[in-house]
DNA sequence: TCAGACCACGGT
DNA sequence: ACCGTGGTCTGA
């Protein structure tokens, strides 16, 4: 497997080969920090908003492939303190409350209920004291994420603004708070009276939140409709839809000079008040964790403080208190106080490794280390985490992740996949998946027992299927025992005409019939079935593609029939019969056809670069053996790519979208390189900047950027009448008048795109 | 070298 | 909750 990571700036990104989805974050550390010079230490990782901890796998955090993980550079700690101001205020939190000290006498500690200390230090005036609780600034990101001061400490006297020198007086621009993060404990920042504020804990009611209103907002930067991370926001539009659900839109501040808009935000129930700075105002409220993406460190008491919990406080006590006398199992991971063992330790064990009394005594239990991880309900009852097998099964393609999903169409949608011609060519499965042909990862239909059958593969599973290109003979599915999550078993039972197998006769003209099977007797009329052929299929079909899958255009089911199969069980059989205007792939004119419109084997996005790295570091490692790996593309004699060429009276229509000239320029530029190259760009041109899907009902503003109706239309609703992309002002009049004629175009490039929507 | 075991993913 | 014409690792 491989992926990417990328500086938090996006200035430098870099794929990382050859890793398993099982690989140790600290070991991606390493990589890291060979390929970008940084530091282990100095590294945060951050994967949707997650910063990635040592002891984990890619795998816990939901890392697939050609995902992209950025990188930060942890900054030094640029303040320094005076000697003299660190005895008095700059006192680091020692394990029990003594180490409180209020620096104003005024201000009672939020969350303390010691009485202030009398002799509080001298003329410093803050608004908040050391274990305050906080929201505190991540310069980094701009996220607020829920904190606890630490300690507070004067600014070194240079750093002092020399307009403030006869001041005297410490005022609040002049002190540096050292927070902790609670999510992340290691992290200590120190931060200016700005980046600090009380715990956001009042939600708003939707009637409350206005226009312009900065508010507290939960934001997902890479998935949008995902919880993510706590952000200040201006109000942008604020809407309910017909089915009733609401919809708010904000300028996200991310810090001085930094804002992102319009970012839509999906827990509108979660709006939270912005609170002023100190705690003067009003009854503190009690302390309920935000919800925040990264999920509760502990799933037995979500992370409840209050709660008594065996898994995160002591084992025995299920207190949680008391830690610098915790010990830690090394083999089960579970706390335990010292004082609660029996027979209690007076003091920490020398050796490095302690053992509960649980896991010293039964060797034969003895759980992985790195084994007790996030409790995670799906993760939990999967096969790896089950099972101590050492299989590491995340490296290869097998178990790989979809990383795109067709939208151009919707997933039942009948007929070629626009911009796919026949042909076609895709290493792997799961990429068809990506292209909307074929759907499933692993099954050969796709198809619903109500709807009927879209797509098939051809994979050569069964070996009494008779292949002649234009016409074939295709099992259904069923009547094996696949228990123990195989793919493949011998026939153990009868095979029956429902679910998939259904879908497929479905689709043939003619009544259905489950008992004995139907011939159509005008099978053209049959609903058109997409056809893939694999490489496997090669073991009884001389169709089959030398390697990868291959799109062979579309299908009809002529007759369908239940047969006794070698096995002697009732398989059902299906005739299908090839309609489609593209000729056959391996035909002579098909042939021709691919080449000209430079078809390829398409490889996943890094997969050369993974294979060529691969094949580097074998040389290196065994020089001996030169066997050239198969580089899966010899452009020794470069095929002419035939430019794509649009039909005449799309062209027409084109020339006619005079406030899209740009883009079209651009993208009839693209059609040089293929089609496949051309129907990338489309999609990448017209995507509608509101939801990044294809625009729908597409609108071209008068400053010529598009987007769809509804989406603008929902802009509108809102009361904001500038245009999503450049703000330009197009007034509460500004008529919704549907771009017909681009519209026209994408319907004729794109037939079936409007389906689905 | 190859058959067999076996993992997660996406779809119903 | 169940199923499946992938793809890769392992051990004979």
């Amino acid at each position: 497997m491989w992926i990417h990571v990328r500086t938090m700036d996006g200035k430098r990104s870099e794929q990382i080969d050859g890793i398993s989805k099982l690989t140790k974050i600290e070991d991606i550390r390493e990589i890291v920090e060979d390929k970008f010079g940084v530091i282990q230490k100095a590294q945060r990782l951050f994967f949707r908003g997650k910063q990635l901890e040592n002891g984990y796998k890619l795998f816990d955090y939901d890392v697939c492939l050609n995902d992209i993980i950025q990188l930060v550079e942890r900054k030094p700690i640029l303040a320094e303190v005076p000697e003299n101001s660190s005895e008095k205020t700059g006192q680091t939190l020692s394990d029990t409350d003594s180490g409180i000290e209020s620096i104003d006498p005024n201000l009672k500690a939020n969350n303390s209920n010691k009485p202030n200390a009398e002799e509080s230090s001298s003329n410093l005036c803050s608004l908040y004291k050391i274990n305050d609780l906080v929201d505190a600034q991540d310069t980094d990101t701009g996220a607020w994420f829920e904190a606890k001061i630490k300690t507070i400490q004067q600014k070194k006297a240079s750093a002092i603004d020399s307009s403030n020198k006869e001041n005297t007086e410490i005022n609040d621009m002049t002190i540096l708070y050292c927070v902790q993060f609670d999510d992340y404990e290691d992290e200590e920042r120190q931060l200016e009276i700005n980046q600090i504020r009380p715990r956001a804990r009042k939600l708003l009611e939707w009637n409350d939140i206005n226009i312009e209103d900065k508010v507290m907002v939960n934001y997902n930067m890479d998935k949008h409709n995902q919880r993510g991370f706590w952000y200040d926001g201006i109000v942008l539009q604020k809407k309910i839809r017909r089915n009733k659900s609401k919809e708010l839109v904000v300028r996200l501040l991310l810090g001085p000079g930094k804002e992102l808009e319009p970012c839509t935000i999906v827990f509108v129930e979660e709006i939270f008040v912005i609170e002023k700075p100190g705690f003067e105002s009003g009854p503190v409220l009690p302390d309920v964790k935000r919800k925040t993406e990264k999920e509760p460190d502990c799933g037995h008491c979500n992370d409840n403080p209050r709660r008594k919990c065996k898994e995160c406080g002591c084992n025995v006590c299920g207190e949680k208190k008391d830690f610098d006398k915790t010990l830690l199992c090394d083999e089960c991971n579970l706390p335990f106080h010292t004082f609660c063992l029996d027979p209690p330790l007076d003091s920490l064990p020398e050796e490095d490794d302690w053992f509960c009394p649980l896991c010293r005594h039964d060797n034969s239990k003895i759980i992985e280390a790195g084994e007790r991880l996030k409790e995670n309900k799906k993760k939990s009852k999967m096969k790896s985490s089950t099972s101590e097998t050492q299989r590491d099964w995340g490296k290869g393609m097998a178990c790989v992740g979809r990383s795109k999903i067709c939208t151009i169409v919707p997933s039942n949608h009948v007929g070629p996949i626009p911009g796919v011609p026949v042909g076609t060519l895709w290493k792997f499965r799961v990429q068809v998946s990506e292209a909307g042909v074929h759907r499933p990862h692993v099954s050969g239909i796709h198809g619903k027992e109500s709807e009927g059958a879209f797509s098939i593969v051809l994979a050569g599973g069964y070996e009494d299927d008779e292949d002649n290109g234009d016409e074939f003979t295709y099992t259904g599915s069923g009547g094996r025992d696949l228990s123990g999550n195989k793919r493949t078993a011998e026939q153990s039972c009868d095979q029956v005409l429902t679910k998939s197998n259904m879908a497929i006769a479905r689709t043939c003209h003619v009544k259905v019939d489950a008992k004995n099977g139907a011939e159509s007797s005008d099978w053209k009329k049959s609903r058109p079935i997409r056809v893939v052929r694999n490489y496997k299929g090669a073991k009884h079909s001389e169709y089959a593609p030398e390697e990868g899958n291959r799109y062979d255009g579309l299908y009809k089911v002529v007759k369908y029939w239940p047969d006794k199969g070698k096995s002697g069980f009732i398989v059902w059989r299906y005739l299908f019969r090839r309609d489609d205007p593209e000729p056959s792939p391996w035909t002579k004119s098909g042939k021709k056809r691919s080449k000209t419109l430079g078809i390829t084997m398409q490889y996943p996005d890094g997969y050369l670069e993974n294979q060529a790295q691969k094949n580097a570091n074998e040389d290196s490692s065994t020089k001996r053996k030169r066997s050239d790996v198969e580089s899966p593309k010899k452009s020794s004699k470069k095929a002419k790519i035939m430019s794509y060429q649009i039909d005449g009276n799309i062209k027409k229509l084109i020339m006619k979208d005079i406030k899209n000239k740009l883009l079209w320029e651009e993208g009839l530029q693209s059609a040089k390189d293929g089609q496949q190259k051309f129907f990338e760009k489309l999609q990448d041109l017209f995507a509608c900047v509101c939801c990044q899907d294809l625009v729908f009902q597409p609108i071209t503003t008068t400053c010529n950027h598009n987007m769809c109706k509804g989406c603008l239309q929902r802009s509108f609703k809102a009361e904001v009448y500038s245009c999503p992309v450049c703000r330009f002002e197009l007034g509460s009049g500004y008529s919704l008048d549907v771009n017909d004629g681009l519209r026209e175009i994408l319907v004729h490039l794109l037939p079936g795109y409007e389906n689905g929507r």
